[in-house]
DNA sequence: AATGAATGAGAGTTCATTCAT
DNA sequence: GATGAATGAACTCTCATTCAT
């Protein structure tokens, strides 16, 4: 028959997370009401009726999109719980380390952005983000921040807030980078940032000298 | 035949900080794409035509909102600038003093959650943010430090990078109370974090004693 | 009562004329649909709302548009019908002669592309140009030409077609001037014009010469 | 189960025609301004939104149907052109004969109207209308008078002027059609009209007998 | 009488979603 | 399964008309 039908066609279990990935750009480009359905399929490489034979509407692609980027991030937390014992200088260095990699490499800002631009229009979502990630993360900080307390390394405060400082400026970088490195603003040192902020805050909390 | 209530009200001078007020309200609740021109109107109590009588496009009012939240918060990055000679620790648990007010009793949350979400597809809106907020307050702070350095106050490290460290819990905090705490996350309180931040950030920074 | 009310106000009784003249221009220019009614109210020198004191509608300024333009050219008519009696060729001469001048010095050309433009939609408008503008004219010119026939100056032929031929050029050069003028297309001189056809015409309405 | 009618065809070649003769119909009925979208579509047997799929907006539409009227008579044009050589009054009765039928069939009236209407609104149209069509056969016939003037079959006189005398009768034709005839005006036969016309147009011209 | 701020029906346009092919 | 032409609800914006002043 001809020339035939190509022998390797994409695997058709590989589109969805095609269709996600190509989602995920789009959105984080533009926010999810000026996304459209057409680019999408386009980035993803299919046509527009194919991402509705895999996803049911384009909130549903959303939704997938925002549960996605949770995973990774999941991984983490779990290195973060797992380090308690250890004394909390070394925990801190190691997270912050850690995080700054992993911030720099993957595109956790453009989702944190979506989740905080649409918490009101998909409450489930910021709940699902919340519970799952944020929440996670916070209590682990907060726990290991309290366990030193009570050991001593740590002064007094409450250990949430601390666990707060120790984030935050984390978040803000990732959001910078979205927001307002594309206009030509100044970027950033990431990993220098996280650096720094890892030594201030261990002589910020420490006890305090007798 | 009484009055009755008359079917609408002249109010030229007052309609278009009562539109701004209105549409700030539901940009940030619902975002620029899905905010609709008729439930801003209603809440600003007029008709869709009138709104247009005052702004040219929705753009026009989004532009209108995003600009107007800037003036309230030129004042705190004065007061930073004017802060300049004192102490160092004078200054820093002045502003955090000042700011916890500001960022609790003002709707800064929402425009910077705005800005955010919409930087890509309102870049001119971005850079007003940065150019006459964000960068003035990060140089302002960013100075003070260097100026602090430079008398011995401060430990060495890259003055930009501590400003932002210093900065950043607050704008986690809104960004907080606009994210999580609408789905039932736990909200935390503002001043104390200040409170606890600026201590924190003191001793973190403070030139080690010899 | 200090500078007091001046004393000379426009006589409120010129007002509707004024509207009616500002509105044929505006018409003119923009076509009915595309004429905004405050355009019509500014050129008047008055208020919106005024415009509605003396009209009920914006279909009422077009129909007083066009009501108004018909009255000067039924002089013309008049003329045309009075001429009757005297040899054919003086008639077509006097005629040319006088609406060439008439054509150049009033805004006909514009009503009369109005009246094309909307025949549709106000269909009273054009059974009124047509009952009592161009059918009379027709007609008297018909009636002069069947008589000249009668006479035996003209030639045989329909004497209704005979008046198409003889007016029609004078609605193509208003026409052309509301239409390709105004693009810089090249004029051309209306009262030469009514000079060659009025020759080209007599003679090729004339008995042939045995 | 019986098929039932499909909920609508793919035709996609053959839609944009369809649309663009719909649009014919309506914007002579109606007028640009006054012609619905709504009323195009349905009239092409399409949705509202189908339109859209092949015309970026209602000016476009109009373009496109201005622009379609031309090539039709693009045709008559070059006939007249190539005619130029035999005696003048061949070429005359020839271009009467076939411009009869041409203006009788056609819809050359109702986009004329058009065009002359919504010049001033779109004078891209007027000018393409002007430099390809109008131009162009007021420019071959005048060719053809001056060069009867200089084989001395056509009297002294402007030869751009002849034309026009010549062509006008077949414009107040279509318009008078377009105009009066809807409101139940007593129309008149082109054919014949064309006939008489050229006839006296003929002698009218011709050169007098010494 | 006169103004022009305010109204609201209605039009053009977009785009998520459907479905004939 | 895959496509993309077609749909139609929904949204922004306009403007003739009204009415408090």
């Amino acid at each position: 028959m001809l020339p035939g039908k190509p022998k390797f066609r994409r695997r058709k279990e590989a589109r969805p997370a095609e269709i996600v990935q190509a989602a995920m750009e789009v959105f984080a480009e533009k926010g999810f009401a000026a996304a459209k359905l057409e680019e999408i399929a386009a980035r993803a490489g299919v046509s527009k009726g194919a991402v509705y034979l895999y996803f049911e509407t384009k909130d549903d692609i959303f939704r997938a999109v925002v549960d996605t980027a949770i995973a990774p991030n999941l991984q983490v937390i779990r290195s973060m719980a797992a380090a308690h014992p250890g004394p909390f200088a070394d925990l801190v260095r190691g997270i912050f380390g850690h995080m700054g990699g992993v911030l720099e490499t993957t595109r956790v800002g453009g989702v944190a952005k979506m989740v905080i631009a649409e918490a009101r229009n998909f409450p489930e979502l910021a709940r699902i983000w919340h519970d799952q990630l944020v929440a996670h993360a916070l209590g682990a900080v907060t726990d290991a921040i309290a366990n030193a307390q009570a050991r001593g390394e740590v002064r007094e405060g409450d250990p949430r807030l601390f666990a707060i400082e120790l984030i935050s400026p984390l978040l803000l970088s990732v959001l910078w980078r979205e927001t307002f490195v594309p206009i030509g603003a100044p970027s950033f040192d990431i990993r220098q940032l996280a650096h720094q902020h890892a030594e201030t805050m261990l002589r910020g909390m420490a006890k305090e000298a007798a």
